[in-house]
DNA sequence: TCACACTATAGACTATTTGTCAATAGGTAA
DNA sequence: TTACCTATTGACAAATAGTCTATAGTGTGA
């Protein structure tokens, strides 16, 4: 076959903004997943759908890379909390998100223009 | 029990890039999936890596939703070309997608301001 | 005239990511 | 002792993305 299946190759995608918006949270101050679930409001995220689960989930994940550390802390009423805080690591990996969100936006904006520049047939 | 699962709801997630960027450059002028496949370097995919069978199966799934029409037409040399062109429900589906992406551009910013606002401890 | 390259489309399969739902458990207040 | 809020976890299903292979027409050069 002349070239076979190419993908996107190293081309990482859009999304995964949860664990970004999470670091970014994680990096002012240390916090559990609940907390966590309201401040995400700041980001877009709609407390009252967004799913606990999701945020749990981002969080252990992000720990079994490096990225986080956690602690249980039962300084608090009610049932233990969790509290995670940043790496080293995951200020780094962080830093490449974010470099990866500025092209986004970049590719993003694009998609715009272009849309602007071509005005509906029909509207015309 | 309390609440159960909630997900994100509603919220339409950010991606499926690719669909919006064919409905722009199809916006623009009828075309067939190869050609295509060059012209989305507009929008930063990288032909090289691109893998075509993405945007046929793009193509395919957004003629299966009603937004785009296409036809054979075997006016040019070589094998024969499937045809592409929006239809008017495509234009109302993009301009969904168009103000979503306005909305995700916003979110994006609100996550790159709130990163620059805390600077790194270790680099102080 | 055969091999090869290029244009063009399609299908099957895998992997990854997202989203849903249910379970567990400590504490407080009625 | 029931109901409710905080808090975390796991299993599973659905959706999306990515890889690889197959097919086929046309032109070019050895």
């Amino acid at each position: 076959m002349p070239w076979g299946g190419r993908g996107f190759g190293r081309r990482r995608r859009i999304i995964s903004f949860l664990q970004p918006c999470l670091l970014v949270l994680l990096r002012r101050d240390q916090a559990h997943g609940y907390s966590l679930l309201d401040d995400l409001a700041e980001f877009g995220f709609d407390p009252e759908f967004l799913d606990p689960s999701l945020v749990y989930r981002a969080l252990r994940e992000m720990e079994s890379l490096g990225l986080v550390t956690s602690e249980w802390s039962d300084e608090s009423l009610g049932p233990q909390r969790r509290v995670y805080r940043v790496t080293p690591a995951g200020e780094e990996y962080l830093a490449q998100w974010i470099a990866d969100l500025r092209q986004t936006r970049r590719e993003i904006d694009a998609l715009l223009a272009a849309y602007d520049a071509t005005p509906r047939l029909d509207k015309v």
